[in-house]
DNA sequence: TTGTAGGCGTTATCAG
DNA sequence: CTGATAACGCCTACAA
């Protein structure tokens, strides 16, 4: 009486399961048409596009698929359509944990929304990061660029082949997401001259990083505002070692205040100074940068510039996202706020003896 | 007298270029193949295998692609062969640092080999966590597990599909990459017997940490052997929140000396004790575990056990890209050595009065 | 050594 | 709404 009109569909046992998958270890969308008794291109529909198929067939080749445990083949589906529901992320480096949290951040949103992270890094050489880029570019759908080192050109000729979107720094044309430092830096430089320092070093990080420019532009600018005398330092790379190298530097420049390009050289830096026997930040007030994971776990611990980094990752990620779904502008920068967070590390200067 | 053979190759200009594309935005083998004047099958073989054509056809079949700016399609050659030179990491928790280390030796080591790391996050749910990996079971070539949630035989089923590296947790018939936590312990328990602590209270992590029950196990014998009682603790979060939280049962405990499941507790549990008045480690002495990333930025650093994170990760990684290339055994178990990281949170006991 | 032909699993374009 | 058929770009027997 009820007896099921597709044939097989309903009956299907572990045994026919095997069979109509013909041995291979994957069902296609040809095994589910065979087992729904509809033609393939009907189930390809009805998989991409449910609602351009009758309800009634459209539950049959669902009944099956679920059945045959289908997956789609992504590269299969790439072919034709040249999307791979995939994006990746370069970044500068690794091993710096600021950009942990623009991995998370990116991570979290591209989950949610379906898509699937690359992540590479350039190990700070515009080379390396050029080559990763173009290897993305061949797999992702779009491209999202941390910190980068390579010239603005290369990222405009990348990004005219896909969606790009940039982080931490600005370039004409593509889509960016930047901290703006200019409220956090002006915050931080009041508090250190309402506590009464009067000259403060800056420690630049890498050369051709941007963001660093831009930081010490804001600093200058703070500053003359607040009529500190503004001194800059080089460092040799921006980690805690390169903290704890710039130290003696910090010391001749006779600065009772110190604002480094991140976090982790102010951490250096203060390890250092307070190996030497300096107190901090009674003698000396240091400010960093970013807000890294880590920063509160010093003694005192560190005041610092927060830059909302996981939000510039998920920004970035939910911005190529729009993109890629024709939503959005091709270009524009979206700026996040910085502010300071005011901890242990700097405060009033103590008088000598 | 010395003319090109092959027409076209050499005198390919700009405009010449497009058109032999015919207006596509990629180059594909046809191109080539129209430019050097062969086959297409010719250039895939001179592309892939290089040492299966002559070394004359071979020269013109490379400069025609570098002049195409000829980029293989991942997906085309994917659907073929079913290989992507891609593999998926699933973390348990993008949050934890532990596992920054992890991404970080993978993402280098897959790089060197030529292979582009997929990465995605279980946020501790055993249910999201296969979700993730069955998407990219469809992508990858192989799978890395950092500290599964999962079932046993969740992940056997995983592994039977394609190559499958568990991290932090042991497997039977699959790779595992575990650190051997054995060494480590007792080397703390011993250091701190050896400083006169009789009772020591161990801090555990997520109920479902394999890991988390292999430390405990440690703790029991090597406390054994030392003739220290030890006391096993709850915590509601493997953070340094769940330390915060925990510090007053550890007070409660009677215990002088604390071992933690892993840093982030260990650093809340010391911020905590610090902000009631304790001196560490005077009164009391914070032992750590896996080394990770600020564990020396405390005050006192943080005495703790290190796993060598990064090595797991590089190694699961190196493991699973052999099994991928037909090198290497299908299973078996790779530990590494975990090590006592003497700092300053851990001592002498103090007397009281 | 090189060319020919068929297939990988899906989508897209037409007819019906 | 559904079915046939031709791409998508590459690989790989097999044949020449």
């Amino acid at each position: 009486m009820t007896e099921p009109r597709t044939q097989g569909h309903a009956a299907l046992t572990g045994a026919a399961k095997k069979q109509a998958r013909n041995g291979k270890s994957h069902a296609t969308i040809y095994d589910i048409a065979k087992v729904a008794g509809v033609n393939p291109s009907t189930v390809s529909r009805a998989l991409s596009k449910p609602e351009r198929v009758s309800a009634k067939t459209r539950k049959l080749i669902e009944d099956a698929a679920a059945q045959l445990d289908y997956q789609v083949n992504p590269f299969a589906r790439a072919l034709p359509t040249g999307r791979t529901n995939t994006f990746g992320l370069i970044v500068a480096d690794i091993t710096n944990p600021t950009f942990f949290d623009i991995i998370r951040g990116a991570e979290t949103t591209a989950t949610l929304r379906d898509y699937t992270l690359l992540l590479a890094e350039s190990a700070e050489s515009p080379v390396t990061e050029l080559t990763a880029a173009r290897r993305m570019m061949a797999t992702a759908d779009g491209l999202i660029l941390a910190s980068p080192r390579m010239d603005d050109d290369d990222i405009r000729a990348l990004a005219k082949d896909k969606p790009v979107v940039v982080i931490n720094r600005e370039v004409d044309g593509v889509p960016c997401v930047i901290p703006d430092v200019g409220k956090g830096i002006s915050e931080a430089v009041r508090s250190l001259a309402g506590n009464g320092h009067k000259k403060l070093a800056f420690v630049a990080g890498p050369p051709r990083s941007w963001m660093s420019a831009r930081r010490w532009e804001g600093v200058q600018a703070a500053c003359d505002w607040s009529k500190l005398e503004a001194v800059r330092l080089e460092s040799s790379k921006p980690t805690v070692d390169g903290g704890r190298q710039v130290a003696r530097e910090v010391r001749a420049s006779g600065a009772t205040a110190v604002l480094t390009y991140n976090d982790l050289l102010a951490i250096g830096l203060m390890q250092e100074l307070q190996a030497a026997g300096m107190v901090v930040p009674d003698q000396i007030s240091i400010v960093g940068f970013d807000d890294i994971f880590g920063a509160d776990f010093t003694t005192p611990p560190l005041t610092t510039v927060r830059s909302p980094l996981g939000e510039c990752g998920a920004g970035a990620t939910a911005r190529l996202l729009d993109l890629l779904s024709g939503r959005g502008e091709p270009a524009g920068t979206l700026r996040v706020e910085t502010e300071l967070v005011l901890r242990g590390s700097s405060g009033r200067l103590l008088p000598l003896h």
